[in-house]
DNA sequence: TGTTATAATGAGTGAGTACTCACTTATTAT
DNA sequence: ATAATAAGTGAGTACTCACTCATTATAACA
């Protein structure tokens, strides 16, 4: 009767991977990997279960391949390129690249940080993806250090400091843990609260000791 | 032959929970707690896999069992209470204890941080734990920022980030995801490190801006 | 020492798992 | 139209899972 035919068959194998990938990571990321049965993955792409194993030889490969056509581990587009910015709209800049590709990949990010915490291969290539900012930073720092516009502090413990809060309080706790936290607040002021906090310190220049 | 009896029997039942208890959160930090199987757990504590279901009800009952029974619930002892110490002497007793209390449950730790990724009200109960700790220190920002110690900074977001930066960096980084990081920096003076950076900023006072 | 209460056992259970394979269906080439 | 090729299917496989229960071992007390 229907004009529209009931089963949905022969794609492109690019667009079933994509698929499968995209169903399993929708799943894993609500569920997580472990409890999520390969049948379950079918049902919400669509398919049987015997295709999912013509496209993936197992479960993992589906989470490891997914993980490669991510954009995460790309370098900042911005890299601190604005030489006639001022500090604070550097590393502004910076960060709000970074939060969008954190918000945009917040599934997968979940995924990756659940399975790294029992997997230490996983979670040494999830270093590898964020060693790159530390070092641009890092060595952001060191030069600001010596043209001395900044104070003499630890350039990498300065870095990862600035990184470390923002993807632990945006990505970590505002996005997958604690979604109830401060929703109020947009993105974009609290990260110039934290780059205002970042630069000049809590103590006031002149203020009084107790 | 053997003059010690080759089955060890007939334990406490306090004390058979306990052992219950420290062999699943080993088996569960290890591996994470959906790929322990009970069968696991009994063998690390040198039971038969029966014996665990005379003592819970179910596998889940062990880890909110254990979770009940430690101490990272419990409110900073300390509590700002050296009215005639500095700032930042007091900031460092309050996060040194706490660094203490990660380190020593950083198993439990895991298990609940992967689990909560996954599972909204284990995630509002570690939120739950964090809170206090926030609080004291919002309540204490607020008071130095109206007593002129402190700039006008947001001071729910400062002690947030103290905090936040701290429980990043020390136990889910150095501790839990990234074990080769750092490792030859010792905890205490990078407390230091992080408070100074934290009171004072990174910008020089008098520095000139490119 | 014999009786009783209970801790401990481990084979058993049914549901669930990742993965396979003989087969069917849809598309393309001739 | 027909044959060839590839995509898709779903029952089946061997295995693991959390959990049960009839039986056995052990300690406490008479």
């Amino acid at each position: 009767m229907p004009d529209i035919p009931l089963a949905r068959k022969r794609r492109t194998p690019e667009e079933r991977r994509a698929e499968i990938m995209q169903a399993a990571i929708t799943l894993f990321a609500r569920q997580g990997y472990a409890r999520t049965a390969t049948k379950e993955i079918a049902a919400e792409a669509g398919l049987s279960e015997g295709t999912i194993f013509k496209y993936f030889a197992t479960k993992q490969d589906i989470l490891l391949a997914f993980i490669q056509t991510q954009a995460i581990t790309q370098l900042p587009r911005v890299l601190l390129a604005m030489s006639d910015a001022d500090d604070e709209l550097r590393m502004r800049e910076i960060i709000l690249e970074r939060l969008q590709i954190w918000n945009e990949n917040h599934d997968l990010m979940r995924v990756i940080i659940g399975e790294a915490l029992f997997n230490p291969e996983l979670a040494s290539g999830l270093h590898a993806t964020l060693t790159p900012f530390f070092q641009i930073l890092e060595d952001y720092f060191a030069r600001r250090i010596a043209e001395g516009a900044f104070r003499e502090v630890n350039p990498r413990l300065a870095s990862r400091a600035l990184i470390g809060y923002c993807w632990t309080y945006f990505l970590l706790w505002r996005t997958l843990l604690f979604p109830e936290m401060d929703q109020a607040d947009s993105q974009p002021d609290t990260v110039q609260e934290i780059l205002d906090l970042f630069l000049k310190g809590v103590l006031k220049p002149g203020g009084s000791e107790v």
